[in-house]
RNA sequence: GGAGAGGUGGCAGAGUGGCCGAUUGCGGCGGUCUUGAAAACCGCUGUGCCGCAAGGCACCGGGGGUUCGAAUCCCUCCCUCUCCGCCA
């Protein structure tokens, strides 16, 4: 949610980032809704303080006597004309809470100004991109793929996008969620396993309701909503909390599978392991004190990295541009690393800053040294997706004989050196 | 899923129709006393919204209703606990 004192002193801000962003939503129309309840609001309050006075001097009043009948009928007056102007309240306020919920978060000041993502700016790179191995080829060309990634029977259990990983590749899965949670864990990470289902209010607190509930999934009979990603409950962890200043920075990481509707996603976008309807991800999230928040924001864009760089494949980090920042981000980095095989770049991690915008919503704030209650400064970034990962990782250490080397630090856990079957 | 009991401020726990936003205790903060600490005593101690401010309004799980008036009565939903059933 924007901070309404901005909205109020500042609209032209709120314009101005509003049409940065792309977004359809009707500044002047929210400052109406804004006017038309705080005057509402007033009316209200002013019958209500009233009809409280008159109570009062009722209350002293002995009962039944004839001065308490006539108050009587004074109360009975002034609490109809009440219920009136409460229903309108009622009625003003939630076009209020609609409209207030439209407005996107504001970019922050370094974020590149631009339209579409042809804006947004290589931050850095690692590594050789397109160079490399002789041996690459698509994942999803891979003879032994299927073996280890099996779209076909996952399609007739479920439906396209929800594989099942057998062998070596749910090995490869369960060892690169191990992999991400240690390195998390030694960061100073508290592990979490949340639940995979959130309610109405935990989607609209981290920003996917009311307008993007086409993206999740949703229960038939109790009104849940699968979880796109870990995001949404560890965010609403500390939903409507006050949080002591000192526990800042709280830094936690979660291990989910995510699940994604992904309507209207075609092509070569959702070949193999490019996009599917279910996968796994660790996912890192911070509540930081707002000054420094954006220090958070490149210590956390640090640790995906790392990651990255330790599993061997190159990068790139792309600064994200106002065009292609969500509805909820102030400044968002992303990570993508280079498949060889399909010569691509594949988004494997994506690092935010919200700012206050998530942690207004979900009411979760901070009691500071003066005894006063602010939001805090929410962020988070995945660390990493798995199946990207795992379709860089075979397509780029293909080797002459068709199987692919596995990276050194993911062994421990993956138990061999190779994956997949030898050309025959 | 069935039966019952509950949901009140950081916690505990009063309050069953009208100065109750709410008694009290604990905790926390400040002070007095003390060489220091403890004890004792005194004071303060919720959040949100509206307002330039003074101040006002709201909130006793959520929503709705009855009533001139609701923390208190009714309906409904959610959650917790106990017992039964079922299960991992």
């Amino acid at each position: 949610m924007i901070d309404l004192k901005i909205l109020r002193d500042h609209p032209e801000r709120v314009r101005e980032a509003v049409g940065q962003k792309g977004a359809d939503c009707d500044v002047d129309a929210v400052l109406e809704a804004d006017r038309t309840r705080r005057a509402a609001l007033r009316e209200v309050e002013d019958l209500r303080s009233r009809r409280k006075a008159a109570n009062a001097e009722m209350a002293a009043l002995p009962k039944g006597s004839p001065e308490f009948r006539g108050k009587v009928g004074e109360m009975k007056r002034l609490s109809a004309e009440l219920k009136e102007k409460e229903a309108g309240l009622r009625t003003v306020e939630t076009a209020w809470e609609e409209a207030i919920l439209s407005i996107p978060n504001l970019p922050h000041e370094s974020v590149p100004v631009a339209p579409d993502p042809s804006g947004n700016r290589v931050h850095s790179t690692w590594g050789e991109a397109g160079t490399d191995n002789p041996y690459a080829r698509p994942h999803y060309d891979i003879p032994w793929l299927e073996d280890v990634v099996d779209f076909r029977r996952g399609g007739k259990v479920t439906g396209a996008g929800f594989p099942f990983y057998r062998g070596d590749g749910a090995r490869m899965v369960r060892a690169l969620v191990q992999f991400f949670l240690s390195e998390a864990a030694a960061r100073g990470y508290e592990e979490m396993y949340p639940p995979l289902l959130v309610n109405e209010a935990s989607a609209t607190a981290t920003g996917q309701l009311p307008d993007k509930e086409g993206q999740m999934y949703q229960t038939v009979e109790d009104s849940l909503y699968t979880i796109p990603t870990a995001e949404v409950p560890v965010t609403n962890f500390y939903r409507d909390e006050i949080l002591p200043e000192a526990s800042l920075p709280l830094k936690v990481c979660a291990y989910t599978p995510c699940f994604r509707r992904e309507a209207g996603s075609y092509g070569k976008e959702v070949r193999g392991l490019n996009r599917m309807h279910q996968f796994d991800k660790v996912e890192l999230v911070k509540w930081v004190h707002p000054s420094r928040s954006y220090e958070e924001l490149e210590s956390l864009r640090d640790e995906a990295e790392a990651l990255v760089r330790q599993l061997g494949l190159p990068y790139r980090v792309l600064l994200m541009c106002t065009g292609d920042l969500g509805f909820t981000q102030a400044k968002k980095y992303d990570i993508e690393v280079w498949a060889a095989g399909q010569q691509r770049w594949l988004e494997v991690s994506s690092c935010s800053n919200f700012e206050a915008f998530q942690a207004r919503r979900a009411g979760t704030r901070f009691r500071d040294r003066d005894g006063g209650v602010e939001p805090v400064h929410t962020l988070n970034g995945s660390a990493l997706a798995v199946p990207r990962i795992l379709a860089a990782l075979i397509e780029n250490n293909l080797q002459a004989d068709g199987t692919a080397t596995v990276p050194e630090v993911i062994r421990p856990w993956f138990g061999k050196a190779v994956m997949g079957t030898p050309n025959r």
